[in-house]
DNA sequence: CTTGAAATTGAAGCAGG
DNA sequence: CCTGCTTCAATTTCAAG
């Protein structure tokens, strides 16, 4: 049985491919096969796309998400870091040098008041203090920074929401 | 063989959790085997400690990364939300709406200068310009926006780093 | 807590529709 | 592009050390 012809989106991807991309990110639980039996489709099938979905480099690959709670980090902050010289070779390398920086979750390059937006981890405030002490403000480039504690993390919905 | 007692962390986790927890967070390929062949260890062992890991809540799932480049969302943002009150309850019901606004990956309910900050994407300026108007904005107790542009994001090592 | 072997389940390859 | 079948590899279970 040959299916009619995918009406395809932007991005090239038809609705099957955001059926199975929807359920990727619904369900925790990644298996392949219970993606086909949900979806209604053969096993194989449901392989096949996701293959050609890697290929394509849509699904990126695979993360585990582990509780910072859990491990002892109860603390969490975004630290927003201004610099008083803008060179790009020098904005490049402190940027990775912020990202190797323990505690660093996520490192964003922004455009506007702020340069880097930092999402942070520490044990207790102290270990907050510290990071941005020890680690960030100790560059030269770095003129200024703003810790803003986050009182709750939520995800969002993210691009695919129906 | 009985192996001596390990010590164990803050958190209650032996270096054998953290060698296991690196590797998952190293290793795109999430493979229960492959961790047990690198780390020298018994695959049943390996699936053991995964299981504690899971229990405890260490690990609270995995999550598959999309390129929101190739879903054709190649635009991301900060939105920084500034409240003209700061009712407990209205903030939460607020909070709950804009996690579920399409484009919106992360949110964070922070202290200081601003209340919330949005991780967004957008498949093009205009579209950035809607979510920001016609989903955050048009909420009575939405104050002030500001929307940094995001040249780059980048993942950091994380608190696990050695 | 660790382990090896058995038993179950899921993934990968392949050729036909 | 979809599918069932075969083959193979991985996860799970369990009883023992």
């Amino acid at each position: 049985m040959q299916k009619a012809q995918t009406p395809k989106g932007a991005a090239g991807l038809d609705p099957l491919d955001l059926a199975i991309l929807r359920a990727l990110l619904t369900d925790s639980g990644l298996t392949n096969k219970a993606i086909a039996s949900r979806l209604g489709l053969a096993e194989s099938t449901c392989a096949y796309r996701l293959r050609t979905l890697r290929d394509a480099g849509v699904i990126v690959g695979t993360r585990v998400k582990l509780s910072l709670e859990a491990l002892g980090f109860p603390l969490q902050a975004i630290v927003k870091v201004r610099l008083g010289s803008h060179n790009a070779e020098h904005v490049n390398t402190l940027y990775s040098q912020l990202t190797q920086v323990p505690g660093v979750i996520a490192a964003f390059h922004v455009a506007g008041e702020d340069d880097f937006h930092l999402h942070v981890a520490a044990e207790n405030p102290e270990a907050l203090r510290d990071l941005v002490l020890k680690h960030i403000t100790v560059h030269r480039v770095v003129r200024q920074t703003e810790t803003q504690l986050i009182f709750e993390a939520r995800d969002g919905v993210g691009v695919l929401a129906q």
